[in-house]
DNA sequence: TATTTAATAGAAAATAAAACTATAAATTAG
DNA sequence: CTAATTTATAGTTTTATTTTCTATTAAATA
């Protein structure tokens, strides 16, 4: 595993940030040459320290205004449903995160959809379809009070 | 609201999945002319819909590698109480994400440390040093299925 | 002490973004 | 219905940035 120095760390911060500051930019704000930003870029990157780049869009422009988080307990944990399972959750859009949790239910699923009615949607068509669920429960988000993708490093 | 069309859906989920793509790339997918693309792109910005671009890590090589969703619970629901606790969350770096929600709980964290020593630190001198704080309930993170900050437009 | 390695800087070359000009199709106003 | 305007596009030029290459310095190693 790469060791990272206080240079890289900030580095990361800055990119976590904004991924479009240029070299010379990143360069001026860590007191480096724009070569020296370049290859630690490149360095991270090679890594897997930075995994990707993307752009982070605004949910209520594109219509996906309603997030619900949904705990579900399986009927079967043995390692063949669970797989099962687990493969046929990665294929939903509305899913954007999965975890395998502790406590009274195995899942949580954050769910994205338009509206309520989509939700109810997505629940009939599409994650009861799944076999071998047993329980649901969903908490719908009122309000998002904070969100970020940046971690403090 | 900004009107799109399928070409600028198309040009969002690349975008989504890696934003690091040229303008000359983003043509060739999209079968327009790198002017195209480009003044899409800027349309896309001024109007919000794109909110930023960012770098995403790998958690475990910056040693985040401890995960729990904790439910909250508030001993008083006045507007003044709500706002204060929101406005202290907000400042946690360990508290990636935070929703107002439906339910037995008022809040869930999405909660993001070193180890479940780090969580118990969180917890014990950050979180409830919070005023206002009744109950909690932590879910911890068993195994990460699925994570995407990608919204199928 | 000599040699290698790692991190950096500066210059040059390659590439991409941004700005500009022009055109065609669609929309709007008279 | 026709002229004017707007919108979306393409091609070209200019500007800026990334990438490569060469060189230097400091630290680590033989």
């Amino acid at each position: 595993m790469l060791k990272l120095d206080q240079t890289d760390k900030e580095l990361l911060t800055l990119l976590q940030n904004d991924s479009k500051q240029t070299n010379k930019e990143l360069s001026n704000k860590l007191n480096l040459s724009v070569t020296a930003v370049y290859e630690r870029v490149k360095k991270l990157e090679k890594e897997g320290v930075v995994k990707r780049y993307v752009a982070l869009l605004n949910r209520k422009q594109i219509e996906k205004n309603f997030m619900a988080h949904c705990h579900v307990r399986l009927t079967q944990h043995s390692k063949e449903f669970v797989v099962k399972f687990e493969r046929e959750i990665i294929k939903l859009e509305e899913v954007l995160e999965c975890y395998h949790v502790s406590g009274d239910y195995d899942y949580i699923l954050k769910v994205l959809v338009k509206d309520m009615e989509a939700y109810r949607d997505f629940m009939v068509t599409k994650l009861t379809a799944i076999p071998n669920i047993g329980n649901t429960h969903s908490i719908f988000v009122i309000d998002e009070v904070k969100h970020t993708t940046s971690i403090n490093i």
